[in-house]
DNA sequence: CATGAATGAGGTTTCATTCAT
DNA sequence: TATGAATGAAACCTCATTCAT
């Protein structure tokens, strides 16, 4: 990873062809597999082509450097985790903070938890070169689909500000890194979704209390 | 760092003379800085000796290797935290869970912000080779503490379990990683101090209830 | 060389020590003789670090990039030849035009000829990226040296224009070249120094006369 | 260029249609502009392919490797140059040396500044593995040429040493390169002409005096 | 003890060439 | 015949580590 230019990170091309298709894929399922058995530190552009079945030279005609694949990795999952908190967000329109705070929980840790083993291999890239940036990108998409479906809840005036909802998050993806590092057993991934339900929906209640000062008290 | 054989990570000698403190201290602090302004990436024992003033030689004469240096840091840092944790949770032996739980917090926060910029490097190299180890092993021993610390509260038998230290303690490394990636202003600082408080408390208030039944009395 | 960014072409570190000097003058050598048998195209930096008996990290601790090391051997060698004119026209200063002349090539066919393998060499690199710059302004610092002995010299009146002067620098170039790639024996390294001072002072009279119509006649 | 083997470097059809004639055209003329806008280092057979409107595996169908198409390239020019020299020499028989020389030197600059664009181009690959061996074969020719056509001039008697043709057209090539490298414009080529006439005749004239010691009679 | 030149394995990336479509 | 995806050898360059001074 010599690069240090701001050379594009986008992928070279689209792959048109079912072909193509195939070996990106197996390309990005690689990276995967290499970055859980060996670290960031094994990560070599040579073991991924390797374990995807193709030559350096194919990875290298779909993505221009190593970065950028592993860009595209980082950028698919944090997508699709922002994708369904946003279509939670969506589908809870106008329904109280505490189901919505709910919705939004449990969409987060399923699609975290849907592939485990992909989320722990990215914990070892997010923190290389820019991966920051790009989590911090996916985590105030979400943050800001949650606040704008805040506004349309009926107890809306009960709302907490825009920090809470920033804690809210990194609390969410605190205690699931926590799991995930645990071994992440069905059975663990299901109470922690059950105890992040209950976690924000008591932070949420206490901190609107905090806020409103008027706890209309007879 | 092509180092495969699990050599001991030891540091080499323990810095018995006053020159040698200097020298490890201004290794250690190079290693922040050069991580701060560079990446994990750019990393190289060179430039670390360097910005300490010192040459490659000296620095291999106290760590046997990259990954020793990487480790002693990064578990200096952690060790301070689990430190601060369990002092609190020393000092609050006997009283209520929900004030325990504020010390601890507070000793938390405290800890990991008294110096950002080196929490901020840090997240840079904790994904690196058993970095997640280390990690894993500190926050077990500040769980531990306070697990022990819960069973001395007059209210004990309320005390939730294990688990719910475990997500609390995600919950709370989460929240603060979220902070520091914002800028950590010192008013971010104390807000996330306040609020972490609150979330843990109403967590823990909302997680006995449900898991001891019993407590609605006549 | 896929180096492309202006980087700096500089070496790497002044060799002060006498090792450190040795090394760097036969990696040097190794360059020259790496080119005379494969060509620029077989021209590596691995190759010329094994034949000058180090290895490549050593090479590239004096210069920064394949491109420095080609620069520094053409540099060298320019900067003889240039040298070497401009002492002559130094020694020069006073006499007439022909003798300057005289003095002038044979200096550049003494310089140029001191190495024949090493001239042979440069051809092949020469034409690399920048190579011609380097050439061009060496060519250039020549003829400006020419420039200035001629205006001290008594016939000056007679003294031809720039254009001239780059005129037979070219064509004093072009010769050598031509008589290296013949093979340049001794024997024809003679006859080439003294058939380019015929051709250059025939082409100065003969050019003078052109510029200044008045022929002084009686 | 991994080749090392002798492979022939003949093209590999002859365009006989014309649409294949078009085709190979075209790539010719694209290798120029890909070496005018990149250097030799950046020639690689894809761009030039691209830039040609044609895919690398239609170049592959005309050219075996790429150092037969580099060959091509400059053999064509070379070919062109040698050729309006030979044509100068066949139309200048029985004419005076001088006159001979004026249209040799002619004929030379005009077809090496047909297109000056092609001529600075190919310096960047006239170096590459067996360029030189072009270029000599080519010289060799032109200078038969004029040798035989001296042997039929008037003052034949007069007639130069085949060196000093060597000479000669060693000059002519290395004067007009320094005009190519100094931008050639419309003023300095023809000036560039005269100036070369001037110098070859003016050559001649003092090589033979000097050569046939018995003009000195009375 | 400190130094920093030397080492060389190994990483990233390019590009000439082939061949199935 | 044309195409362009795939191949993989090989180039450039870095950097952890050692050891003579």
């Amino acid at each position: 990873m010599r690069q240090d230019t701001a050379a594009s990170f986008e992928p070279r091309k689209s792959p048109v062809q079912a072909r193509s298709a195939a070996t990106v894929e197996a390309i990005q399922e690689a990276t995967i597999q290499v970055l859980l058995n060996g670290g960031a530190e094994r990560l070599t552009t040579t073991r991924v082509a390797a374990r995807a079945g193709a030559s350096v030279g194919t990875l290298y005609q779909y993505y221009p450097n190593k970065q950028a694949l592993l860009f595209a990795v980082l950028e698919r999952h944090l997508s699709n985790v922002s994708g369904a908190v946003e279509a939670a967000c969506e589908h809870s329109r106008g329904k109280p903070l505490a189901q919505l705070a709910k919705h939004v929980v449990e969409a987060f840790v399923d699609a975290k938890m849907r592939r485990t083993d992909v989320s722990q291999a990215l914990y070892l890239i997010a923190a290389g070169i820019d991966g920051p940036a790009l989590v911090r990108r996916a985590s105030l998409r979400s943050r800001k689909a949650m606040e704008t479906a805040m506004r349309s809840a009926p107890d809306a005036a009960n709302a907490p500000e825009a920090f809470m909802v920033q804690i809210m998050f990194g609390a969410m993806a605190g205690a699931t890194k926590s799991v995930l590092e645990a071994g992440a057993s069905p059975a663990m991934v299901r109470k922690l979704r059950h105890h992040l339900v209950l976690l924000c929906q008591s932070y949420l209640e206490a901190g609107t209390h905090l806020t409103s000062p008027a706890r209309q008290g007879p």
